[in-house]
DNA sequence: CTGAAAGCGCTTACAG
DNA sequence: CTGAAAGCGCTTACAG
């Protein structure tokens, strides 16, 4: 009689003639139900548009079906510089969700080792991503320490265990130095992340090896490392120029900065590609609206946010740990 | 005897020899706890680094202390052009854990009518928060039909009574117009938004009046509408350089576009600003990474973030309805 | 195939 | 100021 007293699976019992066991189970697809049962549940429950209730749920599975996504605190760093974690966070999120899973935004204080704990005991989540640097290898620490279900993006280090998925930086710094050689570049500068990153240093040999390949001597006065921002890319090559105004190509670490790199090549009337040929990393959105278009290492964000929840899950399941290397690729576009 | 016996608070009241209910009394902070017992029980839970089990809270509390934040779900979208949701993502995030709120993502299927029941009647969610646009004026109405509480960033379309924060729109555009005449500049462009978007018809008031104020006709020659991103900026100014090559200075609608506009311009030879000027508008991180660093008008994001939250928390617990119009604000960088 | 009952870990009237 | 008990809305052995 009165508005809508349908909010429990008890309501739905009450409808349908049957226990809230029973109501329970045909919801959580318990093959123990018979056809005609669960039919007639499922029509009232749609009907009333019947939802679970998750704290309910999760307060009796004892699991909270949900994952936390670590960022760090300030607001102010934040910034295009981020954009690569951006698309990432799209790409676990729709990952996630093919689960039905829920996503927390977790931005943690980097000085802070209790916050595993915090979602963690709490019962709030589930497990953890976090997209590796060096200024984060402490929070694996703390995460190992706990024994806290996590995966990251990153290349794990040695002499623990644990789940990470990440590009193939090798391959990703072969292919773009062997893309630059064959279109005759001599002078190609190399525009490097933080030289303590194990990804850069992988791009670094892969980049190299490439040269060798091709018989161009190493140069080390080509080669710069900063961090993955366009501030540092326009710097970067403002000095290089200064240093070696004959330089005919780059290789950026990251989109964001061989955009860096092109807006400041523009601003001081070189072309691209024609006086210098760049190649950015990652192929997030924005490189394809690039001017010229960028040509670029995919790093296949899709793929990468799938195989992070799909691992991260099955680690908090089963235990097993994981380490996946995806595959990169050389995308070609205007600007090498 | 056994390992970590204390994870209820059931464990800790037997350990401070006291009920569960005073335990939990304590660690809700209620007045009728005796100062004795309150700090024994207190020194005990810390000593255990005890949490309380969320879900069984919200259960028992019937909310979930969550809020969701409300994004489109294609990963595709994501894109420098989000920077702003970004950055915003980062203010709500930090004004929320000051409340011990947590923070959903919500990746929503645009078409997806039923999504907040499936948030608000699942108890994973107490309220929304979203970002409008043109397209998303759908989703207000469903909120609306459903009663979930929820809070804007934009301006309210009239017959409803909902929450929202805005910048003050007429006034930036105002601010940037009066800045611009006040440099001396005379044939001055507009690159806006979408042409229906209430924010983007403000500005453009707010604009045309102050060059009216200084005596300057209006040309409607130099108004174009598009989109927020930089490749509409660059398109723009393209076509208008075409139209009307005297152009002396532009305001645009988004830092990015901004960023877009002095990037063409610097690769068809133009000096910024020298030859033209340019504004942009909400003053995210990156523009002051801008070459030349951006003059534009603040939107105070952070302080935003906060009065989104606060009022939304607000509204759910008690039902006021807030709208409030944030002060913007003229920064002055090398662009303009 | 189905139901009654216990339990998940909290909160809070109610009684003292 | 404190405790025993009921209740929040589910799930799942256990018994049939």
């Amino acid at each position: 009689m009165s508005k809508r007293p349908v909010r429990t699976i008890e309501d739905i019992a009450r409808l349908a003639g049957v226990s809230k066991s029973t109501v329970s189970r045909v919801l959580s697809n318990s093959p123990l139900i018979s056809d005609r049962t669960k039919q007639r549940v499922l029509a009232i429950a749609k009907e009333h548009n019947f939802r679970i209730h998750q704290p309910a749920r999760r307060l009796s599975l004892r699991h909270s079906s949900t994952i936390g996504f670590v960022t760090h605190g300030h607001t102010k760093n934040i910034s295009v510089e981020d954009l690569f974690q951006l698309e990432m966070l799209g790409a676990i999120s729709a990952a996630l969700s093919s689960y039905n899973y829920d996503l927390l935004m977790l931005h943690v204080d980097p000085y802070d080792n209790n916050w595993p704990n915090e979602y963690l005991n709490t019962g709030r989540v589930d497990g953890f991503i976090l997209m590796t640097s060096t200024r984060k290898q402490h929070h694996i620490q703390t995460l190992l320490e706990i024994q806290a279900p996590f995966i990251i993006w990153g290349v794990p280090v040695p002499p623990h265990s644990y789940c990470s998925v990440v590009g193939d930086s090798f391959r990703g710094g072969h292919l773009a130095g062997e893309h630059l050689v064959q279109s005759g570049r001599k002078k190609i500068a190399f525009i490097g992340g933080p030289e303590d990153e194990l990804e850069v240093t992988l791009r670094l040999q892969g980049f190299q090896t490439a040269l060798d390949q091709a018989g161009i001597p190493a140069d080390p006065g080509l080669i710069t490392f900063g961090d993955f921002t366009s501030a540092f890319g326009s710097q970067a090559i403002r000095e290089l120029l200064e240093r070696s105004p004959e330089v005919d190509a780059v290789f950026a670490n990251s989109d964001i900065m061989a955009i860096g790199v092109i807006n400041t090549l523009h601003s001081l009337g070189k072309n691209v590609p024609d006086d210098i040929a760049v190649v950015g990393y990652d192929d997030l959105s924005i490189a394809q609206h690039a001017t010229p278009p960028l040509t670029t290492i995919r790093q296949h964000l899709p793929q990468a946010g799938q195989l992070l929840v799909q691992n991260l899950i099955q680690h908090i399941q089963t235990g097993v740990v994981t380490n996946v290397s995806i595959p990169v690729e050389l995308v070609t576009r205007g600007s090498a």
